[in-house]
DNA sequence: TGTACATCAGTGAACGCGCGTTCACTGATGTAC
DNA sequence: TGTACATCAGTGAACGCGCGTTCACTGATGTAC
């Protein structure tokens, strides 16, 4: 099996995914070295055969994070482009199961304050795709450019901060409240829902199947 | 000066206080208890005196900085209340200044990544804190207390969002158009701004004087 | 087909460094006389 | 008022541990003959 074709490529995407994944999970800093060779099968020692260093990595590891996510926004508008609109798009991202799957869920309420802090390969990596998805979301509007992207830039920052904000909290009834709250917001200021003011009012498109505990003030 | 009386509590608090702006400013984990001691004025073995270990300081400090944004949003909504209304609370939060300033700046986009990743004590401080800050938000309103609290959760979100997104990208343009559009967007849902839908769009009340660098597509 | 050799992805001991924590000691202050 | 002593916040050397990085070595595979 060693020395079949493209094994070492193999390896090194292993380590990657790997490690896209893990620095979701419990941020830039934290990604140990040794602990995700180990989790890729291997022995810490031979890192230094893929990568130049730890940081080389992260680089690397963060371009694959972002990638995927941007993908994943490309996914989600597409289906929003069909049918469900942006109903749809808002119920998927803003759920109890994105929360709880953070290694693979979107790399923007994961690692954004990581970003803050992190090195200049990093920080360009993100604008761009940050940019990316901004243009994404307001490509479908038909509004002026500079509107579109406004109202794509608000949803998109709703659903960041609504996510964060439920992952961090440790009450389950506050964690759901979060969460719809969002989903309504969301909904209610997409690019391609407020072409005019009225329409924008759509609360029966707001799916509520993902209230098993219903929202209300817990303090 | 030594012994002066409270002098062993005015270092304890002089810690505490350091120890909030730091984590803000690079992140829970990144906290240094020699560094700490150091910017204090004191060498790291008296460190044990005040606290039992360093996750132990690391709850106080945080304590310590939700406290602060607890009592920040107390003042922003007070002024609210009186003159201005919401687009001045809007405008002083989602700015470059408040982008700059993370040290000092509201605990809930500096630190609540860093929250998540947390020990419980943190996580229980941050959502006590968060219904706090939603209560506060909402108060206000006069309409059912649902909407209401739904409304505050979304301004809350976007303004955490907003903000989070504006500090971690590395473009200027695309810094200053997000915050604008975060301005405008938490101008629109708050809580005390859509009693009726039509009045929600008071697209004339956005404080504009902040853009030096009009927001523009970059990529 | 079988044997000797070259290749190179992967191994694991070792090194240096930073960091949290401990502990015997210091020395300025307050107090007893 | 002056002197001896007790207190205790703060000092800094030392320890153990985890981690990033290096490097001489291993051993399975592919190739030459």
């Amino acid at each position: 099996m060693r020395y079949s074709k493209g094994r070492r490529t193999e390896t090194y995407e292993r380590i990657v995914k790997n490690a896209s994944l893990r620095i979701r999970e419990r941020g830039i800093e934290s990604m140990r070295v040794a602990d995700l060779m180990k989790t890729a099968g291997l022995t810490h020692g031979g890192f230094y055969l893929h990568f130049k260093s730890r940081k080389d990595l992260i680089n690397q590891a963060f371009a694959r994070a972002m990638g995927e996510s941007i993908e994943r926004w490309q996914r989600l508008v597409d289906k929003a482009d069909g049918e469900g609109g942006f109903a749809d798009m808002v119920s998927t991202y803003l759920t109890k199961r994105h929360c709880a799957d953070i290694a693979r869920g979107c790399a923007l309420p994961a690692l954004s304050a990581d970003v803050r802090r992190g090195g200049a390969a990093v920080r360009k990596t993100f604008s761009e795709g940050v940019d990316e998805i901004i243009e994404l979301l307001a490509k479908g509007a038909q509004r002026p450019t500079e509107e579109a992207r406004r109202d794509a830039i608000a949803t998109l920052s709703v659903m960041l901060g609504a996510l964060m904000l439920a992952r961090a909290t440790d009450r389950d009834a506050l964690t759901e409240e979060i969460l719809e709250a969002g989903r309504h917001a969301a909904l209610e200021m997409s690019p391609r829902n407020s072409g005019d003011p009225e329409a924008g009012h759509s609360e029966s498109k707001v799916p509520k199947k993902l209230d098993e505990n219903p929202p209300k003030s817990t303090s």
